[in-house]
DNA sequence: ATAATAAGTATTGTATACAATCAGCACTGC
DNA sequence: GCAGTGCTGATTGTATACAATACTTATTAT
């Protein structure tokens, strides 16, 4: 999402087309339920069926599209229960991640750590924030720490549960005073880190978690009445 | 692995390329670093390249082969590292499942766990026990406790996992003296799930994959030598 | 008017054809 | 002898063609 995506020349138009997919899903621009029609798909981006095929299959093991058998591909629904499944498996992961992240990190990665928290802060202090761009502040901070890990496969996990629940991010990122406590927390978080103080960060990155959850749940029941 | 994987009629040939080539390679019949052809396994298969070329997509995302660009897929090489990466993210996983396993399974959950523990005993019990079966039983175990969180996103995840590991597990099932310590484990583990002790049972299971953890990295020290 | 059915259309699933790139090797020039 | 260059075959990447299935709609019978 944030750092890689190096879109270089040589890319493969399956990568281009996924890329692109991914981009649309998250963002809302294909709403959950609505039908991929691949002849469709491959007007409108240009290419042939094939690409189009290959990207489905990889948005299908990413959890972003479910299959239907003769029927083609969908965008996922997130029901709160999903919701509730990827945040439970995300907090242990988190827990797991700023620990080893308090062990693991070289004094040059607390620097990128810090930062990341410092663009967060500011981005959310300007009034009129581009919220998708302090979004992407807030998973780059994130991203530092599991980078930190060293652990390719928990940044990999990480970052695709993170991705599930994208489409909700933005929600509690619009309120201000909630920013505020964003700020607050990943500073504190921070902190916790350059001092290597693993259980505090762990108590810290859960009441993060934790603290998302509740904001989110609130932001769906509120849509739901 | 065990239990799902009804081949229905109308699975698609991509469906049946996936699983065949998933089950070749945790078996270890296609080797590390092999590359995969698309035109001499759509022979070998008796179906056209596109179907391969999906499956490859998945088993991409799953982690069990690596695309070099233009050069194809190639079978993925596990290094210790990535070894001692996934059983990190693998136990805290696991952890998570037993607990919240302790507070879902339902009566019948238990009698299924307590069925698949039996097995597994009476299994290793046997003198010329087939490694692949008594392997299956062992991941029947651990699936009945995935399936106890009743969390679909951690059952996934879990899954996902074990798979990786799938080509290192057979070889300490290999001695008799280990199996005789699953055993014991996997009962200890049954007695604290059955009288809900969640704490008693993370700390089994914590435990029992260590111990698995320890095998495994010392069957692949005595190969090196 | 409604339910059932059948024809026609749209869409996915699969196979094949074409294009671009890569690996290996012989050949050339130094 | 060796680096470099251009050919040849093999392989991947992409597009298209064909087959099978599912959806839509119109028609008919009750």
């Amino acid at each position: 999402m944030g750092s890689e995506m190096e879109i270089n020349e040589f890319m493969p138009l399956r990568e281009v087309v996924f890329l692109t997919l991914r981009k649309k899903i998250l963002k809302g621009e294909l709403q959950p339920g609505e039908r991929l029609m691949e002849i469709s798909l491959a007007n409108s981006l240009g290419v042939s069926r094939t690409p189009i095929r290959e990207a489905i299959r990889m948005l299908e093991h990413e959890g972003l599209v479910v299959m239907r058998a003769r029927r083609g591909a969908q965008v996922a629904k997130i029901t709160i229960q999903e919701l509730n499944d990827v945040l439970e498996v995300r907090k242990s992961l988190e827990v797991l991640a700023i620990r080893k992240a308090c062990e693991r990190m070289t004094t040059e990665d607390v620097g990128e750590l810090r930062a990341a928290a410092v663009r967060f802060k500011t981005l959310a202090g300007s009034n009129q924030a581009d919220l998708t761009e302090l979004a992407e502040a807030d998973v780059a901070f994130h991203d530092v720490i599991y980078e930190g890990t060293k652990n390719r496969r928990l940044i990999q996990i990480l970052a695709n549960l993170r991705e599930q629940m994208y489409r909700f991010r933005i929600e509690y990122l619009k309120e201000a005073a909630l920013r505020a406590d964003l700020v607050n927390e990943h500073e504190a978080i921070l902190m916790a880190v350059e001092e290597r103080d693993s259980e505090r960060a762990v108590r810290l990155i859960s009441e993060h978690i934790d603290n998302q959850h509740r904001v989110i749940n609130e932001s769906i029941l509120e849509k739901e009445d």
